[in-house]
RNA sequence: GCCGAUGUGGCGAAAUUGGUAGACGCACCAGACUCAAAAUCUGGCGUGGUUCACCCCACGUGCCGGUUCGACUCCGGCCAUCGGCACCA
């Protein structure tokens, strides 16, 4: 029989549509499961391969759960604010919301005709103010916990798309959108206080089932250090300086300090070289945060002339300096120099010869190249912390300066705010309007959404200001608080603000009271399974879990976090090996493959490829490969004879294969799972038959994969009701062992004849039949048997001399 | 520099976590079918040696060493590739 493949996938996509087959519902009585992938940016280039890999991945699990008796929600939705449909508009002069309308339908369609089982009833878009009305309104909640806040700070501005960009969205000193150039500018910002709950994001990480991997890069990121403030005062005067180090133990040996040139303190300091310091500052003010360091072979500094610092301590007068490679945004903002035990601090000091102090034994002279290897050792040159572990120095040393009030333990973190305002047209409008006597004053929450206004034009201005501020009939408003002329705030969030909730709308999608409501949130969440790309576990993961925290803390969502399990696919490149790009030429367009092989053929094809989490090249023949096995499949009906019961000779191999498959899909084992299909039909194929219920059995295991051409022949075989409604086949422990068995017998480690022996069989019997054997008795004859081994229903191994 | 991952046939890979290395698929080779080709089917397919052939033997999972009756798997030391972070005190 032909495999019609484009007449069946249209057949059953239409069916299960008018049946809402894979609609979730809110029966609470079953146990439920909530399976999700991030949403698609709905991009002008339609659906990347790379897509159907994650959809199909939880695809299969949603089919599985469904299967085993859950009430399963997996919904799709679009990410559709950002950049690439906004430059495409000026490019092209069509509205965004046209574009943005056009591509949704385009990547709607594509995605329905690879038959994933979402529940499109459910659809979002963060660009409809049905949607965004809520992004607001999270944003407004921020506001009034103040953890939104305006500030002047330098950002990172890219050139070329005229924006701010957090810190996370640039990438070598470049913008990660477009690779243009960035500078620092100084700006007045909407942030975010992410910092604040940076302890959380870091410590909930444990009660989380995310691949380690994840969690290993947010803590990487999150950059949680824990060691002490030290109080330094400054000669003469009652001024402290503070600062940070994770080596209190080392106190004794820092010799200098380090102010980072945007330090305040500069500002008030009798400083006598001030013409030089200023030159210095206004030089660093010029780099960009990537040519800072950059540059960092190189140190470059100046000493304040006048000012000394005194060593808590010992009581020392240090000098102070100034250099760019001590950071504003980090710690204080100021360091103590310890240049024998500090890379960084050892080549600044060598440059301008400041004292090397060792303070912690070693290999090696820390005049030639400092001592970083100090995890463990012994002090020396530290008054009372001599001859002490370093590990119990640093206790003793923060105790000390606690006693004294000369410091305290602290822990800092290198996650900074979230620069949250975007100075572009197509993002969500900042609920906020500016008052000249009431300062920033926010939207009541009932007048949401704060619809975004039809512009002509949406290119960013030269100044660097939004789009939206040419729109003066607009801006201009009255302020809710006092009723005064007052402007609105004419920048728009980050395209990470829809994504960092939508999660919570699929869960209440038309609720227009509430985000969502209670009682189906307590049922909903947490999200089971999100599997994503590596490239979302510092942006959107964080961010999302981020305001998740926040929603819990008000009282909106009854989780902790978001995201019970989190799991990560690899790349598919290019069939060149490359990453797959336009501009390699090196593409593959998934509806090339739906014409050509179905959409059966290539979820297949994507699960099959390789290891789920690891990168894989597009071979178009291993396509074909699977298209083969497909065809293989829907010949079995040829072959399909009557039988209510498993055959006795394929019994084993069909309770094995259950169990394999179950067990590698809950694994992300895809590829493995295929391959154990393969055997099973090729063991099908030798014996030249398959009865009913074997054939149910196996076209149930492979629907998670290709579910149209197995429900198509659950159809033909005459099957009761839909595939999709039928429960997932279970295995016999006991039978998925073969009634006799091969057993390999080793002589010193070498393989030298293989034995049959019945199933349960004991390790006499083994070994009855092992010394039976001619090949044996050749290599055991007049040796002495040191040893017998027998592995159950593995190998028996015989050790000789 | 730091963190993480990976390294196995011509290619994508697998190995129940210490127990027959290379399942499954691709490519390739031979045969069948065909006037022929495609498709399909059957068989072969790590390297080397030996043999008319079946058999058999040795070697073989990036490199060097170790533990073990037995190592892709564990331990120690390297090398390479790819990601992420990077003057974070």
């Amino acid at each position: 029989m032909d495999y019609k493949f484009t007449e069946i996938e249209k057949k059953w996509q239409d069916i299960w549509e008018k049946e809402q087959a894979f609609k979730a519902t809110n029966d609470f009585t079953k146990p439920k499961f909530y399976g999700l992938i991030e949403f698609p940016y709905p991009s002008g280039n339609g659906l990347h391969v790379g897509h159907p890999k994650s959809n199909t991945a939880i695809d299969i699990i949603s089919r599985k759960r469904r299967m085993e008796g859950y009430n399963v929600l997996y919904p799709m939705g679009w990410d559709a604010f950002g950049l690439p449909t906004e430059n495409f508009a000026i490019k092209n002069k069509i509205h965004p919301a046209i574009v943005t309308k056009q591509n949704v339908d385009r990547f709607r369609e594509q995605l329905k005709k690879i038959g994933f089982s979402f529940d499109w009833d459910r659809e979002v878009d963060t660009t409809d103010p049905k949607y965004y009305r809520w992004t607001q309104w999270i944003f407004l909640q921020l506001y009034k916990k103040g953890l939104a806040y305006k500030a002047e700070i330098p950002i990172n501005f890219c050139t070329s798309c005229k924006v701010g960009l957090a810190n996370e969205e640039v990438v070598n000193g470049a913008c990660e959108r477009c690779g243009g150039e960035v500078v620092q500018k100084v700006k007045s910002q909407w942030m975010l206080k992410i910092t604040e709950y940076a302890e959380r994001l870091y410590d909930d990480l444990d009660d989380t089932d995310f691949i380690e991997k994840v969690k290993i890069q947010q803590r990487n990121w999150i950059g949680k250090s824990k060691g002490a403030e030290v109080k330094f005062k400054i000669t003469g005067t009652d001024e402290e300086l503070v600062v940070f180090t994770t080596r209190a133990d080392t106190l004794f040996g820092a010799t200098y300090m380090v102010l980072s040139p945007e330090h305040k303190v500069l500002e008030t300091l009798n400083i006598e070289n001030r013409d030089e310091v200023k030159a210095y500052q206004a030089e660093a003010a010029k780099k960009s945060e990537f040519e800072r360091t950059e540059m960092n072979k190189d140190k470059t500094g100046v000493m304040l002339n006048g000012v000394t610092a005194t060593n808590p301590v010992n009581g020392k007068e240090i000098p102070i300096w100034i250099s760019d490679y001590v950071l504003a945004s980090y710690g204080t903002g100021a360091i103590m120099a310890v240049p024998a035990h500090d890379d960084r601090d050892w080549a600044f000091a060598k440059k301008f010869n400041m004292p090397i102090i060792q303070v912690i034994t070693g290999e090696g002279d820390v005049n030639e190249k400092a001592n970083v290897d100090v995890e463990t050792g012994t002090m020396m040159n530290s008054g009372f912390l001599d001859g002490l572990e370093v590990k119990d120095a640093i206790e003793k040393m923060i105790a000390y300066l606690e006693e004294n009030n000369l410091g305290k333990a602290k822990t800092n973190f290198k996650l900074r705010d979230w620069v949250f305002s975007r100075q572009r047209y197509w993002g969500e409008p900042i609920p906020m309007v500016h008052c000249e006597k009431c300062g920033w004053v926010p939207l009541p929450e009932e007048s949401l959404p704060l619809e975004l206004p039809y512009a002509e034009s949406y290119e960013p201005t030269d100044n660097g200001e939004s789009p939206l501020a040419n729109l003066t009939d607009w801006v201009n408003t009255t302020c809710p608080h006092c009723g005064a002329p007052a402007k609105r705030e004419t920048d728009t969030m980050p395209n990470w603000a829809g994504s960092s909730w939508y999660f919570i709308r699929y869960i209440d999608p038309h609720n227009d009271k509430e985000i969502a409501d209670k009682e189906l949130l307590k049922y909903w969440m947490p999200i089971d399974w999100y599997n994503g790309g590596m490239e979302h576990t510092t942006l959107h993961l964080l961010y999302s879990r981020f305001w998740h925290k926040f929603l819990y803390d008000i009282g909106v969502v009854p989780t902790k976090e978001p995201y019970q399990k989190r799991t990560s696919h690899g790349m598919i490149l290019g069939s060149n090996g490359e990453k797959m790009s336009k501009s390699r030429g090196n593409v593959i367009n998934p509806d090339d493959m739906i014409d050509r092989y179905g959409a059966d053929t290539l979820r297949m094809y994507e699960m099959f490829m390789g290891a789920f989490d690891q990168a894989a090249p597009w071979s178009e023949q291993s396509v074909k490969g699977c298209f083969r096995f497909l065809e293989k499949v829907y010949n079995l009906m040829d072959i399909l004879v009557d039988g209510d019961a498993y055959s006795a000779d394929l019994e084993t191999a069909i309770h094995k294969t259950i169990k394999k498959v179950s067990n590698d899909y809950e694994k992300m084992k895809f590829n493995t799972a295929i391959a154990g299909l393969m055997e099973l039909i090729n063991e099908i194929n030798k014996k030249g038959e398959i009865n009913k219920a074997e054939l149910k059995t196996f076209i149930t295991l492979l629907n998670p994969v290709a579910p149209h051409i197995t429900e198509e022949m659950w159809e033909q075989a005459g099957f009761e009701g839909r595939l999709y409604q039928t429960t997932w086949p279970e295995f016999d422990e006991a039978k998925t062992v073969d009634s006799t068995l091969e057993i390999p017998v080793q002589i010193n480690g070498k393989l030298r004849a293989v034995v049959n022996v019945a199933k349960g069989a004991s390790a006499e019997d083994v070994e009855k039949v092992a010394f039976e054997n001619e090949e044996i008795l050749k290599f055991t004859e007049g040796k002495e048997i040191v040893k017998k081994i027998y592995v159950p229903e593995r190998i028996y191994t015989i050790v000789v001399k």
